[in-house]
RNA sequence: CGGGGCGUAGCUCAGCUUGGUAGAGCGCUUGCUUCGGGAGCAAGAGGUCGCAGGUUCAAAUCCUGUCGCCCCGACCA
């Protein structure tokens, strides 16, 4: 491709209302522009590297020998409604009407139309296990789009689908498809690492995230630092460490003047937060209160809070006018003694003995309290977030957190959609089956900025090979002057183009900074330079993008091959 | 959804407090010079100041409404 036909619109100004580094590179560099919040064109040059990215999960898709389809982005509402969802999924599911005001709504996602696809196209056993995938525009009607198309509402989304008749089948179709994604995400050219996930509102069983490694990542992943546990903390377990220490102490009230959080009390009554325990009340399973006890260090992981059978699901805290009535007492000053109403214990907590904790009056806390003796011994349950230093649930090593961008995620669904949509195939016997299903999800938009936020300098993006919009640039220097550069550099580019590069000729005539910055801002992995002093002597000048310093090579396609490997 | 902020030239922003002829830098056009890391000089083009009302002799500026966008928060007692 010619610059000179090729539209970049790369700039020099930082766009004001780009946080993060991939946002700003990448309206820097002309990848992507807004329409409105949660909105993007995919620019020219931005589409290279998107469609390189779908070329890749394509390929290995269809290798791991899923099958290519095409679904609607737009779905009507009965099938939603089929599969219970429709009244679930809340505000992110963006509902439209079409002229006879009927129900629809953009796709978040396709388990019900797949579905739906399969119960009437498959009959027999013998046609599973089937794996469908297709490459899809998505809307979700994030609550805060943000960070450019890394959270945008509108995204492409590569969804795949899988139906098995057994589960163990199943467990071989997830397999598949997970060393399908560690293929895809290595291709990419991403440091990434497969965690274990909670498996969120779409149902089912077993389920690993692939996170591109990231500081502006927003999921916390807790990994071990010796073995090989690695875990979303909001599916990281912690563990029960033993009984606890006898009590010693002796129940007795303080006054606690004022002092409300955790933190006030721990320093006013000269006690390590982790022997405090904070009550915290949340929505019962019943309708009712519950209070839930952690230790003053701790927090609560609502997605484990939630699985608890007293607790409803989804986490809510209680409204604080409840607690209030409930206790006769402000918050801050909560604790299990004498609560009006059932508490559980993270087991961090329950460990405490001699433990500080809220008096359930204003201004007071007690010290030298003892669950079994001062209040009763709680249920346990893990209720917490997992922290840094906290021993692997794998009994492997100490947990240390790391910050994570969610690049795909797979599921093992189960019967969940299959049998809320009665979905039945016949079997051996003439049995009717229920298939198990799997699903496993991309986020290729998302990926392209996610590489960006890995790989990048001070003077731009540094693609990687396999996803950079053009992989060399060819700058003839001084074309002004020199006829010979300018011919030559033609020439090159026509070979590279003849053997099949995705070259990029700059052959708009202008002063080196300006081309220097340009290729380095839009991430260009090789740039040849050819200018009069080269020539004279047949040499070209190559450089890496990564490398700090141009190299002179011979003034030949065979050399500037062998440069890009 | 709660709180805060911002809408002025293609982009980044000033001007608004204290109402009185629409501004800068970058980008763009033309010419000359320059030509190995975002050049210099000169001349130009380009804006119903988000939209709708209101106050006023007069509104980018004050008031009301509305739309859009951004940020923070949304279990941390």
């Amino acid at each position: 491709m010619r610059l000179s036909r090729f539209p970049i619109a790369t700039t020099k100004e930082t766009p004001a209302d780009a946080e993060i580094v991939s946002h700003r590179l990448m309206l820097r560099a002309g990848l992507i522009r807004k329409l409105g919040a949660g909105l993007y064109t995919w620019m020219p040059l931005g589409l290279r590297t998107l469609r390189k990215i779908e070329s890749i999960v394509r390929e290995e898709m269809n290798r791991a020998g899923a099958v290519e389809l095409l679904m609607p982005s737009i779905q009507p509402a009965e099938l939603w409604q089929e599969s219970g969802r429709w009244d679930v999924m809340g505000d992110e599911m963006l509902r439209i009407k079409d002229r006879h005001k009927n129900d629809f709504c953009y796709g978040p996602t396709h388990e019900e139309v797949i579905t739906a696809i399969v119960r009437a196209d498959v009959r027999s056993y013998r046609q599973l296990p089937i794996n469908y995938y297709q490459i899809q525009t998505k809307f979700r009607d994030e609550r805060r789009p943000r960070f450019g198309v890394m959270r945008a509402r509108e995204f492409l989304m590569k969804d795949a689908y899988s139906f098995s008749t057994t589960a163990e089948d199943l467990s071989q179709q997830y397999e598949l498809m997970r060393e399908a994604y560690i293929r895809i995400f290595t291709r990419v050219g991403a440091d990434f690492r497969p965690v274990q996930a909670d498996s969120g509102n779409i149902g089912g069983a077993k389920s690993e995230e692939f996170h591109i490694l990231a500081l502006a990542g927003e999921d916390l992943l807790a990994v071990s630092t010796e073995g090989s546990y690695a875990a979303n903390v909001e599916a990281a377990e912690t563990k029960a460490s033993g009984p606890r220490a006898a009590a010693t102490a002796t129940l007795e009230k303080v006054s606690t003047p004022g002092q409300k959080t955790c933190e006030q009390v721990s320093k006013f009554m000269k006690v390590p937060l982790t022997a405090k325990v904070k009550l915290m009340v949340a929505k019962a399973a019943d309708g009712g209160l519950i209070g839930i006890a952690v230790r003053g260090d701790h927090e609560i992981n609502p997605i484990k809070a939630a699985k608890h059978p007293k607790v409803a699901s989804p986490f809510e805290m209680a409204k604080i006018e409840d607690v209030q009535k409930a206790f006769g007492c402000e918050v801050g000053y909560l604790g299990p003694v004498n609560a009006p109403i059932p508490v559980i214990a993270d087991f961090a907590a329950s460990e405490l003995a001699d433990f500080v904790c809220g008096a359930n009056e204003v201004d007071h806390h007690l010290k030298g309290v003892n669950w079994g003796r001062d209040c009763a011994e709680p249920e346990t349950a893990d209720l917490r977030m997992i922290v840094e230093g906290d021993p692997s649930p794998d009994g492997v090593g100490t947990i240390r957190l790391l910050r994570g961008i969610e690049g795909g995620h797979i599921f093992q669904l189960g019967q969940k959609y299959s049998k809320a949509m009665s979905l039945t195939v016949q079997g051996e016997n003439g049995e009717a089956i229920t298939p198990e299903m799997g699903c496993y999800g991309i986020g290729v938009s998302r990926m392209a900025a996610a590489v960006i936020e890995q790989s990048h300098d001070a003077n731009g993006i540094v693609w990687p090979d396999a996803i950079a919009p053009f992989r060399v640039i060819v700058t003839p220097i001084g074309t002004d002057k020199s006829p010979a550069a300018k011919a030559a550099a033609e020439t090159l580019y026509e070979q590279l183009i003849g053997a099949g590069v995705d070259a990029l000729l700059d052959d708009r005539g202008l002063r080196p900074g300006p081309m220097f910055a340009d290729a380095d801002l839009i991430g260009i992995p090789h740039r040849i330079v050819i200018g009069d002093k080269g020539l004279a002597a047949s040499q070209f000048e190559y450089k890496h993008r990564r490398a700090d310093k141009a190299e002179m090579i011979p003034a030949t396609l065979d050399a500037v091959l062998a440069k890009l490997g």
